[in-house]
DNA sequence: GGTGCATGTCATCGAGCGATGACAGGAGGC
DNA sequence: GCCTCCTGTCATCGCTCGATGACATGCACC
């Protein structure tokens, strides 16, 4: 009886553990937002000890850096045809919005957080600025900013606002709406 | 000696103090949102015990909710030419955005607590939407969630986040940019 | 000028948080 | 079979926060 009813036996992996651990603290910090989720809260998820989150990451801070470390996995935009962009980049906000809570983690903490906003400029400029570059004439930055902006708009009135307008669309919808504004912004 | 060094003699008045306590609230949940801001703080600003910010508010929801009851004084649209409506539109923007800390309040709020969020979408269906109705032929709660997609995210991205490009700009130029985008939400 | 209520203060509680350091236990090397 | 790290736990600290209720103070009114 003593043997015959533990816990399902967490073998003692501390990667697997490590990664179950960010795992767990993605989905938090993006449900809840960066002061509202505890490490607690995190290792309970897990099934495991709160000290251990500390030993791994050093600090709470340390778990949202490595936990918000995000990569669009934008495509290469040379040779895209003009009116076939607009159609790649909302593809590509669905899957990075919808199937990872990253990117969500990172706006919701983004929003009271200097050190979640400063990683946020870091992705623009690192990421979208460079995509877009490459299928801009002009003032790369600016429009990257703007495309930047529409994108996180519209994820934050439906993903952290759920305004019921924008909850209650299709992507081919999205797509419909957004794409004129994005040609705009890139193209214009 | 007594008296004459006294601290400037604050007037046992109760509408005043909550006046101010309402203000110091909005510029503290503007600066550092919902969780960081403690009442302690916001009752040390106006030179108050913070158990008075209770006594008058209830709880430091009561004391949100009250600072960020917030009025878009969106003009009546009725009869502004197609041509000048973003005009009308971008400029209300930055008016409510830089001339008061309401609205940031709200939207750093917004992004970590429900009740922020359900104020924010009362804002759309109570003002935005109405008003907009007035310049559109159909959809007009799906244009009104576009518009302010596109609003909020500007609004992130400039005063939240602060990405150059957009901290940069000017009005005319954000006029220029964002132009073009709303008038495809409101009349498309 | 004293009395009573409105205004504001003080001391304190209980809970939850991040973080620390000492301890336990199992797996692998000799 | 024992020793030794690596992995994980436990008890606890120190702090801050929201909230409560008893107390002090000043203004208005009679």
């Amino acid at each position: 009886m003593s043997t015959s009813d533990d816990i399902p036996a967490r073998a003692r992996d501390a990667d697997a553990t490590r990664d179950d651990l960010l795992a767990a603290a993605r989905r938090r910090f993006a449900a809840d937002g960066y002061e509202r989720t505890t490490i607690r809260a995190v290792a309970g998820d897990v099934g495991v000890d709160a000290a251990l989150v500390i030993r791994y990451f050093g600090s709470k801070e340390g778990l949202f850096t490595r936990a918000a470390d995000l990569d669009l996995r934008l495509p290469d935009l040379t040779g895209v045809r003009a009116g076939d962009l607009s159609r790649v980049l909302v593809d590509r906000f669905f899957a990075v919005w919808e199937d990872d809570g990253t990117f969500l983690a990172l706006l919701r903490a983004a929003a009271t957080s200097e050190v979640a906003a400063e990683a946020m400029r870091t992705v623009f400029a690192a990421q979208v600025a460079p995509a877009l570059a490459a299928v801009t004439d002009d003032r790369a930055p600016e429009r990257a900013a703007l495309v930047g902006a529409t994108v996180l708009g519209f994820a934050l009135g439906r993903y952290v606002l759920r305004l019921p307008p924008l909850v209650d669309m299709t992507r081919d919808q999205a797509q419909a709406w957004l794409g004129p504004a994005l040609r705009h912004y890139l193209l214009d």
